[in-house]
DNA sequence: TAGGCAATTGGTAGCGCTACCATGACGTTG
DNA sequence: CAACGTCATGGTAGCGCTACCAATTGCCTA
């Protein structure tokens, strides 16, 4: 007896049954569909209307299965509700909602043992690409992407030594060119005020370091950093942390918008005058540090272009022609504003 | 000849080469993987040790396509970079990582024609169960997540007709308690400053116009809309619209807290009184409300709890026990502070 | 005019996994 | 003690698609 057409799946219509439809091979269809130009016009307009007919959408999973190659592009980032994150990510996903790949998401919490254990998952589905935030992968992660047999790009920051291919700028350069700008306004005892302290944040001290001791101004007592995750909340609490410990503070470089914001109220509610008695620089640029009374000096970071380019590399990287360039910098641009208008 | 063993995929192992090494069949390792309660102690061992040595991922491609269900959920938001919808989709990830279920997200940008084309694709790959926001899906859209043959959780609002089941809050009943609170306090010409009007800032208008047509204070000219993207720019802007409107304005219940800081900053920036002037309601209460200078009374929604329960219940559903409460409100809570301490 | 080559189309054989059914070894029961 | 579960395990046959190769056609070259 002839076994019953009985779907495990729900019975939503397969390749066969536009072929049967369109009365042309199964693999036929699947030509039209991926690769047109190797089909006639005729067949491919009535694979076409069979499709419509049917309502036929392909399978994903079985796409993945046969060719090996799953149309999804790996995105591992330490933060899902971090502005930051959320707008490379966005960049991400307007750049690939033309094509037919998908994202699969990873939130790593800022921990490279997670993010081991995400790569190692994402691995097994076999991406078209994987995109990561920041340059500091565990020896570990580090093997997994080079094995990982995709292109990969690092995004957020830029260093000397890519998995493959990069897309950020300089967080050091960021960090010396904002407290350049507040020892340029004339204020001294600068103090840094840096929560989460993950290894671009670093960096930034870096920065906000170097130009301190070019200028002889550095002092460790104005450093002022904390592990726990970055809100604007704890800016205030870390300014009067600050203040308690340097009490003639008479500038602050912020790790962060939210820092800074959280910094400029704690200001407001003291009646400590910004920018005469402080001057406040923050970092990324968020849009309400332009409106922000008084408005944020701030470092303007280019995050959601960051995610276009990644996907644009990658894209390339997929098609076959690698780019000449495979490390790119985005820059980034002070943005003067009242907070250190002195 | 006997074809040379080249696996079109890279040669990662597959569960056969598992099960040879364990000396078991296929269907043992993937039953010892799926279900380990019933197979024996033993072969369960020898099976962990040959998947550990052989560093064994199954892969979910193949899974997905044998077993026509994808470890899959599949959320769609309309927006990624707005910290509501990314506190729900945290709660989602969070509350997911501890499953084999993985998230295929999709930002709808507010438009029923995008959603209705992610339903399409994403029903393409038989999720386990879909998160959509809000209750006002098109006739297609509906159709199209009744047949998805898989739970359905709408969230962020209630109603009373849900596809499948709802987790969320009433809008109107937060918009009508924010403007209740505002004329309790005093306030008599009291605005509505509403950025890019969904559905949602729909329903909390109508309950800021309840409010105030029960305490005979409508006036139409007092209501600001605009469909542009909510940010803390705009929300200046609109408030020297409504100042324009009506100069007399004595309170706003804003849309949602960017505005509602937007609004704050120009209040400072015109030296109008927060609060003696001007009372100020935001909506969300991001965290940055409670530090605000002054500290701006908020109506607190619960995201990530909605994240966390919507996931619940769809871990229920599919489990096969179907709560017997489809509907959850999670209500919401008037946060009040300075803003409106007149 | 035979041979060659590109353009189109189709058949076959999997991809790696699980649903479904079968098997054998044990009790258990009346 | 036959008949009948129940438990642990395995074999077979796909899931829906595409890689790989073969076949056919028409046209061009020598």
């Amino acid at each position: 007896m002839i076994k019953p057409r009985s779907r495990r799946g729900g019975g939503r219509p397969t390749i066969a049954d536009v072929a049967r439809k369109a009365g042309v091979g199964a693999i036929t269809v699947s030509r039209a569909l991926r690769e047109p130009e190797r089909v006639s016009e005729e067949l491919r307009r009535q694979i076409q209307a069979a499709v419509d007919e049917l309502g036929y959408v392909p399978d994903p999973n079985a796409r993945a299965l046969a060719s090996a190659r799953a149309e999804v592009f790996g995105v591992l980032v330490p933060s899902l509700t971090n502005n930051v994150f959320a707008e490379v990510v966005r960049g991400i996903y307007d750049s690939l909602s033309a094509s037919p790949f998908r994202i699969q998401l990873g939130n790593t919490h800022y921990s490279g043992l997670e993010e081991e254990r995400l790569l190692q998952v994402f691995g097994s589905q076999r991406p078209a690409a994987l995109i990561v935030a920041g340059i500091d992968q565990t020896p570990i992660s580090r093997k997994l992407l080079e094995s990982a047999g995709c292109p990969v790009v690092q995004v957020m920051e830029t260093g000397p030594d890519p998995v493959d291919m990069m897309v950020g700028f300089s967080h050091f350069d960021g960090g010396r060119t904002a407290t350049e700008h507040l020892i340029e306004a004339g204020y001294r005892r600068i103090g840094f005020i840096g929560a989460r302290m993950d290894p671009r944040s670093q960096r930034r001290l870096a920065g906000y370091r170097a130009a301190m001791e070019a200028a002889g101004l550095f002092d460790p007592r104005l450093v002022t950093t904390t592990p726990v995750l970055s809100s604007v909340p704890l800016g205030r609490e870390m300014l009067r942390d600050a203040l308690a410990k340097v009490p003639t503070l008479d500038g602050v470089f912020c790790n962060n918008d939210d820092i800074a914001l959280g910094v400029l109220f704690e200001c407001h509610r003291a009646s400590i005058a910004v920018p005469k008695t402080i001057g406040i620089v923050g970092f990324n640029d968020l849009d309400m540090m332009q409106v922000a009374f008084p408005s944020i000096t701030s470092i303007r970071t280019h995050r959601y272009e960051i995610g276009r380019r990644a996907v644009a590399m990658a894209l390339a990287a997929i098609a076959g022609s690698r780019p000449e360039q495979r490390i790119v910098d985005l820059g980034f641009e002070l943005k003067r504003r009242e907070s250190t208008a002195r």
